[in-house]
DNA sequence: GGCGGGGTCAACCGATCGGTTGACCCCGGG
DNA sequence: CCCGGGGTCAACCGATCGGTTGACCCCGCC
């Protein structure tokens, strides 16, 4: 019983080396690969594969977890294979419905029995998945940061997110001590790095 | 006359995945892989590879550019692969000797005309280099800029810089003039983006 | 020898930021 | 039912930032 497996990533060197790769491995089958999500989306409707390896960093269109959360089902397993291990990647993918959690970074090994595992259903997560124990940044604290991160002071961020200037301001000091800094700088760098930000 | 390739990507699915896409192309034999810049330098020296393909992303230890410097020669040519192509990371490569430079998106053929051109030191790049042509910063701004993102204020970047207060002014405008923004926050944002910062 | 780029410094201004405290509302869970 | 988390708003303060203008020095290059 080989797995048959759909490809997403959007650089058509890794997706040819993945397809190599596989195909190599016994038990696996790529029956087919995507250049984006929503060629994802609709291949897996198509073909359905019974485990789709999904990155999250797809450029342009919807990201790897929307694409995960319009394909993942009992049927097609979604495992995720990517470069970072931000903890807010992971819990937004297994929260859109991927079954695993995969590095790039971690051995082909690994790969080939993550893949066998998602196909049953089974869970399999690259290293240990609560590492930074950040508290998470709430929805209209992301908002604020969002903002930030084009350079407009509160009173543009209040007039832009329809709220008052002290209401930014509350915001502000929350995502400051969230994140361990103190400056507006600081925090648009800090968002940077954790990948909290488009 | 097959071409002899050396591999040095930090993530092990992707150099695998090279390892078993190049070894079913004609005339290229891939004769070792390096997951750091250390290791690359090293295996370079012993295995006298025709060509080396370059991620400039490596995670820790000395990054695919200074990699890329301690190993280019007329003999072993450097070929970077990578997922960026922003114009500062194309010119410190080139600037470093690398032969080639060409994206992870491109198409597989792509990559094997590279290497075989590489490996008759003809150059080959991806796309159209200069896009943004933005006006490149200074050292010393891209020193503002590291100690900015920090979440330092004026003062405490100017000491630990060792000049005025009134000096770092002086960089911070200009950076914004050269960034297009004008508040310390928007700077970092755009110079994260940008990749001008580590 | 002159010119320009890069780096340094100064003084001034108004506007903004950062920090604090206290408060209200809504909602969902215990 | 009451509590806590999330979101909103207010007023106050001092400190800092952002913008401007003008200046000096050193170096490489034409």
């Amino acid at each position: 019983m080989t797995v048959r497996i759909l490809l997403c990533d959007d650089h058509a060197v890794v997706r040819a080396g993945l397809r190599a790769l596989l195909g190599s491995a016994p038990g696996i089958e790529v029956v087919g690969e995507a250049g984006s999500g929503e060629e994802a989306v609709a291949m897996a409707a198509k073909v359905t594969p019974d485990v789709v390896l999904m990155d999250l960093q797809l450029g342009s269109g919807i990201d790897g977890v929307e694409a995960t959360r319009r394909i993942a089902s009992p049927s097609v397993r979604v495992l995720v294979l990517t470069t970072y291990d931000t903890d807010a990647d992971v819990t937004r993918a297994i929260g859109a419905g991927a079954t695993g959690y995969l590095l790039k970074a971690e051995r082909p090994e690994e790969l080939f029995a993550a893949i066998h595992a998602a196909a049953e259903g089974r869970a399999a997560l690259s290293r240990a998945v609560p590492r930074h124990r950040a508290p998470a940044l709430t929805h209209r604290e992301l908002d604020i940061l969002g903002q930030l991160a084009r350079g407009l002071g509160n009173r543009e961020i209040a007039r832009a997110l329809f709220i008052s200037e002290a209401t930014v301001k509350t915001h502000l000091g929350r995502i400051y001590a969230k994140l361990g800094v103190d400056t507006r700088a600081g925090a648009v760098a800090v968002a940077k790095e954790r990948r909290l930000l488009p």
